[in-house]
DNA sequence: TTGTATGCGTTATCAT
DNA sequence: ATGATAACGCATACAA
């Protein structure tokens, strides 16, 4: 009893038991034992309130279990749920996940790919804007809503789907004459498939469609300049709107409250994410969900997937329609 | 050029530079060491993109350089602004951050508690509404917003003041009779402070006071027949409200739409926390703003601190004001 | 089947 | 000041 160890050590066990230090190990892997062995090594362990070392662990086999997760915050929503489900998928399978916060800043999706190095991860999960990423070759990567190149797998919702189903419930709901906004960036990501998709919905259900989409300087405030364009004594031309994220719809219904258009009376907004009010029940707008769990299983699956063959280069993954107070129905 | 290594070590590093392995290490750790072996080691180490293996060093330590968050989810956005901030923080001291979150389920908290234990985290900060969590007497613990114990410090906004600058705040803007609007756990916690606070205010301003606190089981609705009570032909008796979270803020304000109350030309509205809608730039609402990004500091400050003499038991930080549209101002 | 010895990448103690 | 060596906790190939 001279010194009390802090945190017991399989050799603390193999000497409660009474058995030799590979016999332990093997117990805790669950390898082929005598009984009576496994018993007594059972209850050591129970006695110790002993713990495998995964650091310890992971030094024997070269691994780290642990994967990075590069976003640019977790201040949106729909990052923060993705972060959430994502975290807790690596968990289920005994893996860590090292959270990097990038801002939307180039710079420091670089720094990060050092801090990577450092910690020796042994994947990459990676929702990045940075258009020229150097990334390493030999370690796994998959990407999120963005194709990054040859090997690379990237996960998304199924953004066209999105865009057409949009589209048709606005058809449904009434409306005739639709406007698709938009803030982009430059770079070309699955989300931009929602245009499309909404583009060829309209088509379809005969829906006229103005399209407004901001470049990467603009100040989202144009979006009401573009409004009162579009206005002939006090009645906006529009009845639907598509917004293409949200945040954008979010943004959208306080310039419509300013200008005393009603929402959904006077026109309609449909958004794209599934965004929560505090991550509660209600959405901030009818709204085309994706299934973040869903990305984040997908992700964490084909990360830790040993078989490099057998991995798709894209994976959509199924949206639905949700109805937010912002639509009729 | 046999076997490419596919992650160079200090011995790749030592052979490269053709030095012993223990200079190589003294060269990293900054150690002093000759100028000409220094420089051979740094060129070695930049030619192989040498990065120390942070987990063997753990190893040797006996540290993980890990710590865990625990904390109910990420989709409340002050959590997630919390997560963010302590990331960051432990990052800058090159820590990682074990994210842990509970879902306010009690089972969970245990659970993880377990998770940490085989994760060998270094220290815990915790945001915990369990009311009997057991933990390690052995491992550095920081509580935010509870005091759990006599040697774990606690770390919180200055809550007291907080609730205080809301009535002033409503006084100042011309409110006579103010409601405050909670809905509690029962635990006894720092934000408990804001009623009092806010009380105390009140009593100095001469504002009339009524307060309405949900309790547990309570849905928040029940705050839609606490107005209707205090209705006198289509008018609020309140001309001020301060509701403890901007999650309350955020519920009132729609219900008070749906009575066509209007805030703030009827009634203004305090919220507490300083949530951004989707981290952009404005408030959901006038609100006290919580200095999340000193409050994460100093939980891994206290945490990372050696002496443990040297922990206060309780910090308060102090809040600001911020208009957010639900006030006149 | 069980036990022993070696090595994973580092650091620290010791001779040199 | 520098280099060899042991030890950290664990897994495994090999010997008993």
């Amino acid at each position: 009893m001279r010194k009390k160890n802090p945190t017991p050590t399989m050799k603390d066990v193999a000497l409660e038991a009474g058995v030799a230090l590979g016999t332990v190990s093997k117990v805790i892997n669950g390898l082929p034992v005598g009984e009576a062995y496994r018993l007594r090594v059972e209850d050591a362990v129970k006695k110790l309130d002993y713990h495998v070392n995964s650091y310890a662990q992971g030094l024997k086999a070269s691994k780290t279990y642990t994967a990075a997760l590069l976003i640019p915050n977790t201040s949106n929503p729909f990052f923060a749920k993705l972060v959430h489900y994502i975290n807790t998928a690596l968990l289920k399978r005994r893996y860590r996940m090292l959270l990097c916060t990038t801002d939307y800043d180039s710079r420091m999706e670089q720094e990060y790919i050092t801090i990577t190095k450092q910690n020796k991860v042994d994947g990459i999960i990676g929702l990045t804007y940075n258009p020229n990423l150097h990334l390493e070759e030999t370690i796994p990567f998959v990407s999120i809503d963005r194709s990054i190149g040859p090997h690379i797998p990237c996960v998304a919702s199924d953004n066209f789907a999105g865009g057409q189903m949009a589209a048709e419930k606005l058809a449904d709901l009434g409306c005739k004459n639709v406007a698709f906004l938009r803030v982009g960036s430059s770079l070309d990501s699955e989300p931009n498939k929602r245009k499309a998709g909404f583009e060829n919905g309209c088509l379809a259900r005969d829906l006229i469609l103005t399209e407004k989409i901001l470049h990467d300087g603009e100040p989202i405030s144009e979006f009401e300049d573009f409004f009162r364009k579009h206005l002939s004594d006090g009645k906006l031309k529009f009845d639907g709107l598509f917004c293409v994220t949200d945040y954008i719809a979010y943004e959208v219904i306080k310039m419509l409250g300013k200008m005393d258009i009603r929402v959904p009376e006077d026109v309609q907004v449909i958004g794209f994410d599934g965004v929560q009010a505090f991550g509660s029940g209600d959405y901030f707008c009818s709204t085309i969900v994706q299934p973040v769990s869903d990305i984040a299983e997908m992700c964490v699956e084909l990360l830790l997937q040993e078989s490099m063959s057998t991995k798709p280069p894209l994976v959509c993954l199924p949206v639905t329609y949700a109805y937010g107070g912002t639509t009729k129905e």
